[in-house]
RNA sequence: GUGGUUGUAGCUCAGUCGGUUAGAGCGCUGGAUUGUGGUUCCAGAGGUCGUGGGUUCGACCCCCAUCAUCCACCCCA
């Protein structure tokens, strides 16, 4: 048989030793601070039922789902006549689970599903890989972890600046150097009303969600393209071209959405948070974005979206609130709001930025290097009593040639290398080489241990 | 789903106008140095030039197809 060259399906990832030293680095700071304001892990399964997940995300997200083939002679199931099937009819006939697309939904599920053991408000976190059948490309996988926090069964205000604070605090702990661009979904409603498109609300906030990227002109054109009015488009110019301080933006917004009722009400959330906000002094920055949208259809309150001031690479971290995802699932007027946190492009804006801390990757601090059978008998209860005062060793496991071994710690960044052959056995010490200075030096056990400790 | 980029040694990449035996650096193996790595010196192994077809006396190089890759759009973390 022909060798078969290995490879892993597109968009997914191996991740090494010390790419997981790295990526663990990431999730237990978020967990920590998750942990921190009283949220609780919880998990749910990879695949879901294809009627949790259709309909979610929009005709977008539901092209973008990877579907599970049903098991067994799934095709003699089939009702439609194949020759003429059309992709879509087809797919719901074979298949019935795909894989999660985001956390959100599955813990709406989740909460609905579990109702009689959950007390409200309920906060919960979940660390978990997600699929979507995107093309990838920079910063984008088929595969990758969201850490989501979210706290279902609360209106209050309060829970948004909390997970402001949540951003901010993981953000310092990472070294990373993000703004928090700030939303309400309850404004952009508010703006599409006054302008007379109520009904095509969702095209325009697809369309200025592009504002920074591809400029007002061809904003506009996509927005003309998608059926509105010239009229309205001259009246949407002022709103984006606001500008100063967040309070001198929310005093214009304020003039203009007098004659809408929701819009004020967006307004009025969003003063709220900011209120909140100035009693914190933090030190990340909090911006109010008109230009924030968002696709994802569920959020209906505040949304946020934070991004790294040095390195472009999409937003590190998005969510909102939604005021009935758990509708859908049967149980009405329970409000949620959330964040999500893209692990995996946190991981890239670190590495370029090279602020992992560099203490993490070393993980064996001391290696016994192996003369043979006699050493080895000599060195494992020494190795024994390092290990049981939380030293992390290991010796070389053959008794190769001595530079062989000498490479492996070397490469292995092992900061001690301890060498016990028959001079050492009879004097009764170690010979302990610091692999940094390149010193040598002959001490007593008890004498490593401290100096280890 | 749309448009483009790049596929040559384990890795990163050179390769002239289409011409004889396809190169470099890093890594790997051995030696200088039988109990001393990271520096230095010497030697060696390692190739279906992504795959299939075509043009040509002759193809890594030109043409077609295909697969993979990365990037951009769409959408999103």
């Amino acid at each position: 048989m022909a060798v078969q060259k290995p490879s892993v399906p597109k968009g997914t990832r191996d991740f090494t030793p010390v790419e997981m030293v790295k990526r663990n680095f990431i999730f237990d700071t978020i967990k920590e601070v998750f942990t921190r304001f009283g949220y609780l892990p919880i998990e749910t399964p990879s695949m879901e039922n294809l009627s949790i997940l259709l309909g979610k995300y929009g005709e977008e997200g539901d092209k973008l789902l990877f579907k599970i083939l049903n098991s067994g002679d799934y095709l003699s199931k089939v009702k439609i006549d194949l020759a003429e099937a059309e992709s879509g009819k087809l797919a719901s006939e074979i298949s019935e689970k795909g894989l999660r697309y985001d956390l959100t939904v599955p813990f709406a599920r989740f909460v609905v599903q579990h109702l009689n053991e959950i007390t409200f408000p309920f906060k919960r976190y979940q660390i978990q890989p997600v699929w979507r059948a995107d093309r990838p490309q920079k910063g984008r996988y088929r595969e990758f972890y969201q850490c989501d926090v979210d706290i279902i069964g609360s209106n209050s205000m309060l829970n948004e600046v909390e997970l402001i604070q949540i951003i901010a605090q993981v953000f310092q702990k990472l070294m990373v150097n993000a703004i928090i661009k700030i939303n309400n979904r309850k404004v952009l409603l508010g703006i599409a009303e006054i302008i007379g498109e109520p009904e095509k609300f969702i095209d325009i906030t697809v369309a200025i969600d592009k504002l920074d990227k591809i400029g007002i002109g061809k904003v506009n054109e996509e927005l003309l393209s998608k059926g509105i009015s010239a009229t309205a488009i001259e009246k949407l110019k002022p709103i984006f071209d606001l500008s100063g301080t967040n309070k001198n933006k929310l005093e214009s917004l304020r003039n203009i959405l007098k004659d809408s009722e929701i819009g004020l009400k967006g307004v009025e959330e969003v003063e709220a948070i900011l209120n909140y906000f100035e009693t914190l002094s933090l030190n990340t920055e909090l911006e109010l974005d008109l230009t924030l949208a968002r696709g994802l259809n569920y959020y209906t309150g505040a949304i946020f979206e934070v991004q790294s001031k040095d390195v472009a690479i999409g937003s590190l971290c998005g969510g909102g609130r939604y005021d009935d995802l758990t509708g859908i699932f049967g149980l009405k007027d329970v409000s949620g709001v959330g964040i999500s946190f893209g692990a995996d492009r946190i991981y890239d804006v670190m590495e370029q930025l090279d602020v992992f801390p560099k203490e993490i990757v070393a993980s064996t601090r001391v290696m016994f290097v192996n003369f043979g059978e006699k050493e080895e008998k000599y060195c494992l209860p020494l190795l024994q009593k390092l290990r049981e005062n939380g030293i992390n060793s290991e010796i070389y496991p053959e008794s190769v040639k001595m530079k062989k071994q000498m490479t492996y710690a070397n490469n292995k960044n092992i900061p001690f290398v301890i060498l016990v052959g028959e001079n050492e056995m009879e004097k009764g010490v170690l010979n302990v080489k610091n692999m940094q200075s390149g010193d040598q030096s002959e001490m007593k056990f008890e004498e490593l241990l401290q100096k280890l400790s």
